[in-house]
DNA sequence: CGCGTATTTGAGCATCATCAAGCGCCGTGG
DNA sequence: CCACGGCGCTTGATGATGCTCAAATACGCG
């Protein structure tokens, strides 16, 4: 894993990510105390049991948070994306754990420097609030789907969110918004939407023969974009 | 639904709720702008849709909030037991509804006195997010138990959350560590479990004929509370 | 007591899991 | 350049868990 220092001023999320809250001159100042790291596809960034002394955003990439029984049964239980923010600030313990699925960037805070923030800065503590009840909502939302959807549902539903959410390679482009790199094996998608992987594969199947969906390698093209929301029922 | 006032001193759950981070006489001044409302089971507290211009505790009761899919399918997506908060601070619209399991008492703010607290009292704010962290990692477990977990671990996993949550009528006894009111019925217990209701009946009879648990009406007796850990897979 | 609703019980079935090959992609090394 | 091997993915056959439909029973309440 690399370390490296980069200014607050480069960063593509700043924008969209808690640190909007900060003044600039705040921001400058904090700016020491955070440190970039790079982690490879499929490392763990942070086991269940010991919380990690620090926090971080993701500038860049997607993190797994996955939660398992004692017997190997395992569930994804959150997605990162760029912007989105990993830590647990007031508890001793995590119940999941943090693995990475693409190459991922972190910027990383030492608990101590994050903790200060909270204390002093109203609108941080804020804006960390809204973050969290809407990570609540998200949360609530995926036990609808993996309470009562069905298996074409689930994958749909879960394509639809990549879609949401990947960042597309040339903005520009009308096909960007329709096309991206699957950022999760069929495994991975599988212990998200619980279900085995073999039926990740074949509902796949059944949206490309449909006409819905098309896959090059890693890469997803969204041929009919109301009927895979009419297949994820949302 | 009835109204009226009472003393925020005699409230039952304020040592424990989002009030604990309030001086007291800043609850005391806050007291005239709360109100206690009383609904009996199965009544609807808020829809889905417009989000209500107040906020609540719940000082009594168990109060479902569900999420539904267009053709009728339904889940609880979260519980709430004394002690805990219902709002949404940020949002103008709620993606799930809140209705009454039992009968339940809310101690209800103005959306107005609410997000003034928000602003003026930190300590506030800190446990008010501190409570949402929670919610975040309930609702983490829960997925778990939707994505990976078989019928009889589900059942086994909602007794014993119940019998964690639920206060006991006589708290001195040893009984009332064994023992509760089911605030569910078996179709609530199925929509939060992702099971339909046969099942979750069918399961009950298992964990009755193999001596673990015993009803009499609405009342659980947990026998063997090693065993329905064992099943839970916890 | 009798009705309506909740719960239990049973029989058959569908969806998804399991088990087992087989395929394709890609990097390695001959 | 191609054979080899590994891994991720696909495909097929079979089976189990939990769902559906249907009916019986229990329970609460007037």
């Amino acid at each position: 894993m690399m370390r490296r220092r980069q200014s607050c001023l480069d960063c593509a999320v700043r924008g969209r990510t808690l640190c909007r809250a900060l003044a600039l001159e705040r921001l400058l100042q904090l700016n020491p105390n955070s440190s970039r790291r790079r982690y490879p596809p499929g490392r763990l960034i942070a086991a269940a049991d010991p919380v990690e002394d620090w926090f971080a955003i993701v500038p860049s990439g997607v993190v797994k948070l996955t939660q398992s029984l004692s017997d190997g049964r395992q569930q994804i239980v959150g997605l990162l994306f760029p912007s989105d923010f990993l830590g647990q600030p007031f508890k001793r313990a995590s119940p999941c754990a943090a693995e990475t699925a693409t190459a991922v960037e972190l910027c990383c805070f030492e608990r101590k420097a994050f903790m200060r923030l909270l204390q002093e800065e109203a609108d941080f503590t804020r804006l960390l609030l809204e973050r969290t009840l809407e990570e609540v909502d998200i949360g609530r939302d995926w036990m609808l789907l993996l309470g009562r959807k069905s298996a074409e549902e689930r994958v749909a539903t879960l394509l639809l969110l990549m879609l949401r959410r990947m960042p597309g390679h040339d903005h520009g482009s009308e096909l960007s918004q329709r096309q991206f790199e699957l950022p999760l094996s069929r495994g991975e998608m599988a212990d998200y939407l619980g279900l085995r992987i073999e039926t990740v594969s074949r509902q796949l199947k059944r949206l490309k023969s449909a006409g819905v969906i098309e896959t090059r390698g890693r890469t997803l093209v969204v041929q009919d974009l109301a009927a895979l929301r009419t297949r994820a029922k949302e």
